[in-house]
DNA sequence: CAAAAACTGTACCGCAGGTACAATAAGGCA
DNA sequence: TGCCTTATTGTACCTGCGGTACAGTTTTTG
């Protein structure tokens, strides 16, 4: 058992590089299983294709990227009781982890998931949505809490709120990788919590 | 020379629709010839690969987005005289325009381009990155405008708040297609007009 | 009306995804 | 120890697509 788990892991590792480097279609199977050091019958024993390749990439990308923000606003919360504080540290603590990654935020499979549509399959873009739909969820009850304490400056649609946190990471993604400027997605997060700041933060009198 | 054109207009259409629709890599060769209705000989006497049909999608593509955003803030201009207020009313037009386009913006080719980036030759590659300089130097001079008049509520990095303009949008379309809500896009606009009005509009005391 | 521009038709190559299937190697367990 | 299952290799082959080559045909234009 185990050893089938260890080369499967090892040709997703390979597999992911190769397509946030490249694009999905432009990385091979045969590329694929020569870095995994396998061979191509033996990818095709893990995965009956490289739809069930990509499916496999997106699930498991969900569980690291939601590890990543339950450990990042888990910090947060313990900084601050006050919930508006903890999104603002929580949004700092993720530029901040962006911002050191060597070359940038390595790109996001939803994004590549969501240009290359009807290359996939249904169960692709289902777990694709999930994906998304989580986040969503995340942050919206985290803006909900805040609003339970902070009265909005200006009046805004919460789930759109909650979807702006995605959205700015996968744009800044998509422009870090157009221009070739890795910072860029970190400062949209600045942005992001610039906008909280003001949006929640209330006037002076 | 008229007869020319018109057939390479009629291949950038169609490959256009089907490539926002499925992705570059899912988008045939003779996919596009039929639907344009050419021949494959046809195809290759105006773009002598697919590379050099992607180049002219994108520098295409740029004039297309840039003539859009002069009309929109040109109008914006028309309305008003206060740099702010171009701005906000300029970023209304823009989201009633993508709320009232039929199943949402088509997408954005430069974000396409961006996932799929080793597939494109550098020539690609740069007319990409020239796009989205456009967009930044854009947008960074409305908002030296309005710092002219109104100081900012918050400290801000102005080349990214002009790259964030693009980037909600890459990010919206990127979000709206994976959960195949199409209005997202323009809540995302909505919600930079807020975040543009609460960071610039002065306090009352 | 001739030359250039804009195509069509056919035939072909190489590569990548994918199938089929037989053979072999490596643990797990009785 | 031997056997069964799981993991993996090897080989051979089919398909579709990007791309080439090139000769022939139509259309436009000077």
């Amino acid at each position: 058992m185990a050893r089938g788990f260890e080369t499967r892991q090892k040709i997703l590792d390979v597999a992911q590089e190769a397509i946030l480097a490249k694009g999905f279609d432009a990385t091979s199977i045969e590329e694929i299983v020569a870095n995994a050091e396998i061979t191509k019958s033996g990818f095709f024993y893990h995965f009956k294709d490289k739809n069930t390749l990509a499916r496999a990439l997106i699930e498991r990308h969900i569980v690291v990227e939601d590890d990543l923000f339950d450990e990042l606003f888990g910090r947060a919360k313990e900084l601050s009781d006050d919930p508006l504080q903890i999104m603002l540290i929580g949004l700092k603590l993720l530029a901040e982890l962006i911002e050191d990654m060597p070359g940038g935020h390595p790109g996001c499979i939803v994004a590549t998931a969501a240009y290359q549509d009807r290359l996939f399959d249904r169960e692709v873009r289902e777990a694709n949505k999930r994906a998304v739909l989580g986040w969503r969820s995340r942050f919206r009850q985290m803006f909900d809490e805040i609003e339970e304490v902070y009265p909005p400056n200006d009046s805004v649609d919460r789930v759109a709120l909650a979807d702006m946190v995605s959205a700015l990471l996968e744009g800044g993604i998509v422009m870090a990788r157009a221009l070739n400027e890795p910072l860029i997605t970190s400062r949209q997060v600045y942005l992001l919590r610039s906008y909280v700041k003001l949006l929640y933060t209330p006037k002076e009198q």
